[in-house]
RNA sequence: GGCCCCAUGGUCAAGCGGUUAAGACACCGCCCUUUCACGGCGGAAUCAGGGGUUCGAAUCCCCUUGGGGUCACCA
């Protein structure tokens, strides 16, 4: 029974995601947030979100607004946090720091804690000495009995004490993770006491986030692999002040193309929630690709939305092994999205992408040409940002002929199709789908060529290349004035 | 190095003592198509190794090997 729990009342499950804003939110970051949504949700529970901003030197500006508007972005909306309030308020850590204080002075007063007063210089010098003799580095208790009088000596000197709880010489720690089962610990191999509040007075992690997680009635905590060896410390501390502990689940970490965890400062992989936005990628489709990152449904299906997922997600089919992020399979995912959704959706998504990447928009460019532009290459390109670049050539005056298609017009009978269509082309009255078709089987008739020897010099003198989408759709979006200016400059250049 | 975690194709993965070891991405081939894509069909490709347990192991146990995480007044 938890303190915040009433007689008889079934408690319901709270998870939170409580990154600490000193970068972006990357793909690990956003699976970790995603399988805790996905828990909460399906166990109709609530999801938390807290920042966890305890170092201070580290934090950027923006970084949680932007955690924040990315997470959103997801898909990912939670029941409390920094922006929308919640009965457990606030939600950022240096905005909690007198209820730190107060738990400090707890453990202090009960002989838990106590300050400690070894310098940096001191505790490297330990360390290195330690590690000289292939031990283990582990503080040793310096400032464990210090007594008055050396207390007054440091103040003197005008150090600033860190505060360190005492762990217990024997102690063992053994825990049941959600996802691995059971985990022991071998005493002495956590570290020794360990800080709970630096020397600036700020409380370290471990000792926030057990504070924060008890306070907020956290009732599961799920965290990277990273955080194994962490839970000991934590668990510790639930034991000091008498609380039970939240159960932990330790979700496998995501994969570089290296096979480690992801590095934030790894180029070689784009790894950034908000660097997928800006490629366009949907939501619904990172989503669905994190999902399936580390656990499975089972079954044969790749496309589930997120009422599905909610529906569907369960701890014992999340995988113990680290998983390798797979930008193909991503983009694959997101192609399957970008298929199946209409272009009225997607001209939301493409407006603001196309403004930011093309210049000088050309001024025959309105939503019902770009809807038109977009339908013609929805099903040949895996991301909205992709659309820029295989259809530039709709977006500039004249085409870029690349070397097939110089060949191409360099052949006598091509000169003399384009020659024919574009007389066609000029003579025509109006330029619709109805109109165009017919100027193929005039030129035909003109000049003897069908098939590939027809439709290759047309489409290279217009398009610039050999293959691209529909050529009667890809002319009449071109438009005729600027059809006639490519068939002219086509056949003076050549 | 200590402690801890992990191990089915190149990648994501199904499988929970008896299967010809699913499916998807990527790759290769064929078909469709005026081109390229899309789509369809087909192919190659996996149980890290060694011991047990069992009538029978990808599935259970042990060891080895390999990979990873962590050892901060970072989270």
């Amino acid at each position: 029974m938890r303190p915040w729990q009433k007689e008889g009342e079934r408690m319901t499950v709270r998870l939170r995601y409580a990154p600490s804003p000193t970068g972006h939110l990357h793909i690990g970051g956003a699976r970790t947030a995603l399988f805790n949504y996905l828990y909460a949700k399906h166990m109709g529970g609530e999801f938390i979100l807290r920042i966890e901003d305890t170092d201070l030197e580290r934090n950027v500006d923006d970084a949680a607004d932007k955690f924040a508007d990315n997470l959103r972005w997801l898909g990912l909306e939670w029941d409390e946090g920094p922006d929308v309030g919640g009965t457990c308020e606030p939600y950022i850590s240096t905005e909690r720091l007198e209820i730190y204080g107060e738990y400090v002075s707890v453990l202090r007063q009960r002989g838990l804690a106590y300050a400690c007063y070894c310098s940096e210089e001191e505790l490297a010098a330990e360390r290195d000495a330690r590690v000289a003799k292939e031990e283990m580095p582990r503080y040793s208790g310096h400032c464990r009995h210090l007594t008055e009088a050396e207390v007054m000596d440091y103040e003197a000197q005008g150090r600033k004490p860190a505060i360190r709880f005492r762990v217990p010489d024997d102690a063992v720690v053994s825990f049941r993770d959600l996802i691995r089962g059971e985990l022991n610990f071998e005493p002495g191999s956590m570290g020794g006491d360990f800080v709970i509040v630096k020397s600036s007075g700020i409380p370290t992690y471990n000792f926030a986030c057990v504070v924060d997680d008890h306070l907020m009635a956290i009732t599961h905590v799920m965290r990277g692999e990273e955080h194994i060896s962490n839970t000991p410390r934590q668990l510790f501390l639930y034991r000091a002040f008498g609380w039970e502990p939240p159960l932990f689940g330790h979700v496998s970490l995501i994969l570089g193309p290296n096979g480690k965890k992801l590095s934030k400062r790894d180029e070689s992989i784009v790894q950034f929630v908000e660097q997928y936005r800006n490629m366009g990628y949907l939501p619904e489709a990172l989503f669905n690709y994190l999902a399936l990152l580390g656990w499975s449904p089972g079954g044969e299906r790749e496309l589930y939305d997120k009422a599905e997922l909610v529906r569907e997600f369960a701890l014992e089919r999340v995988h113990k092994s680290g998983a390798y992020f797979d930008p193909a399979k991503l983009a694959w995912i997101n192609a399957q999205y970008l298929k199946s959704q209409s272009v009225a959706n997607l001209l939301l998504v493409l407006r603001p992408l196309v403004e930011r990447f093309v210049r000088d928009l050309p001024d025959h460019i309105d939503d019902v040409w770009l809807a038109e532009w977009l339908s013609l290459y929805q099903d040949r390109i895996s991301s909205l940002g992709e659309l820029p670049v295989a259809g530039r050539t709709f977006l500039i005056r004249l085409p870029e002929l690349d070397d097939e298609a110089k060949s191409m017009l360099n052949q006598e009978t091509a000169q003399a199709v384009v020659r024919a269509f574009l007389r066609h082309v000029e003579s025509v009255p109006s330029w619709t789908k109805e109109t165009i078709k017919p100027l193929f089987k005039a030129v035909q008739i003109d000049t003897g060529s069908k098939g590939k020897d027809l439709f290759m010099p047309i489409r290279a003198a217009a398009l610039g290349q050999l293959q691209g989408p529909d050529l009667h759709r890809s002319l009449l979006l071109l438009g005729k004035g600027r059809l006639r200016e490519r068939l002219q400059n086509a056949l003076s250049s050549s």
